[in-house]
DNA sequence: CACCAGGCAAGTA
DNA sequence: TACTTGCATGGT
């Protein structure tokens, strides 16, 4: 019964894999603007989130030190084309606050650590929640984590390999229980279902008879 | 015009 | 515990 789940779920990424390609997440130039960029991209999309870190860029000021200095108003206007721009400016200091003071600053630190206790220190800074700890987890040090978004729930479902409704933690289950634990398959297959959802399962959307899992 | 995008925390009952 | 609401720009 299980190993249907297992094949279910392999199949899905193979068809996936094959239909799109490799998705090569995450654009980033180092783990630090990854880990801004998770912050950045909550409940935005990453045309957006790319604006803001140019934006950053061209101010010279994506660095820890500088950005942990800047006032919060300042950041915020820098930031501005991802939205939620005052409180996503709180939330990168909260977290800047939180990796000067636990790894002085140094993201190579962070990488040593356990994972689940690693986990549970990013949950602990108010702004950074499942997703954007486990995308910061996965994409920005290569740690064995599979993330899980709003589309990750609404396909699965309705695919009827999790209950309508099921939380994070028990969606995370479905891939961690069922799948090797494979940092670069855990890339893709959560940037595939992205591009999925994207392209195939918005509200609204006539491509939905095209889509490549339907069967 | 409506609706959505690679969420999260705080407030309410 | 389980809903609801605020946060906000930019594309379709």
């Amino acid at each position: 019964m299980r190993g249907k789940v297992k094949q279910k779920l392999k199949d899905i990424y193979k068809k996936l894999y094959c239909a799109f390609g490799p998705q090569g997440w995450w654009p980033g130039d180092s783990a630090f603007e990854v880990m801004v960029g998770a912050i950045l991209t909550q409940n935005t999309n990453w045309q957006n989130v790319s604006r803001a870190i140019n934006n950053l860029k061209k101010d010279k000021s994506l660095s820890i030190n500088k950005l942990y200095a800047m006032p919060a108003h300042e950041l915020a206007q820098l930031i501005r084309p991802v939205g939620y721009y005052n409180i996503k400016a709180k939330r990168l200091k909260n977290f800047f606050a939180f990796l000067l003071k636990n790894y002085k600053g140094n993201i190579r630190q962070m990488v040593k650590k356990d994972l689940f206790l690693l986990r549970k220190e990013l949950l602990s800074v108010n702004g950074v929640g499942e997703e954007t700890a486990d995308s910061m987890l996965l994409y920005a040090i290569k740690k064995p984590i599979f993330v899980v978004d709003a589309y990750t729930r609404r396909i699965f479902s309705r695919h009827k390999l999790i209950p309508e409704g099921a939380d994070y933690a028990q969606t995370q289950e479905l891939f961690m229980d069922n799948l090797k634990a494979d940092i670069k398959m855990f890339n893709e297959y959560h940037a595939l279902i992205v591009k999925l959802g994207k392209d195939f399962c918005r509200k609204q959307n006539p491509r939905c008879q095209e889509c490549p899992l339907r069967d």
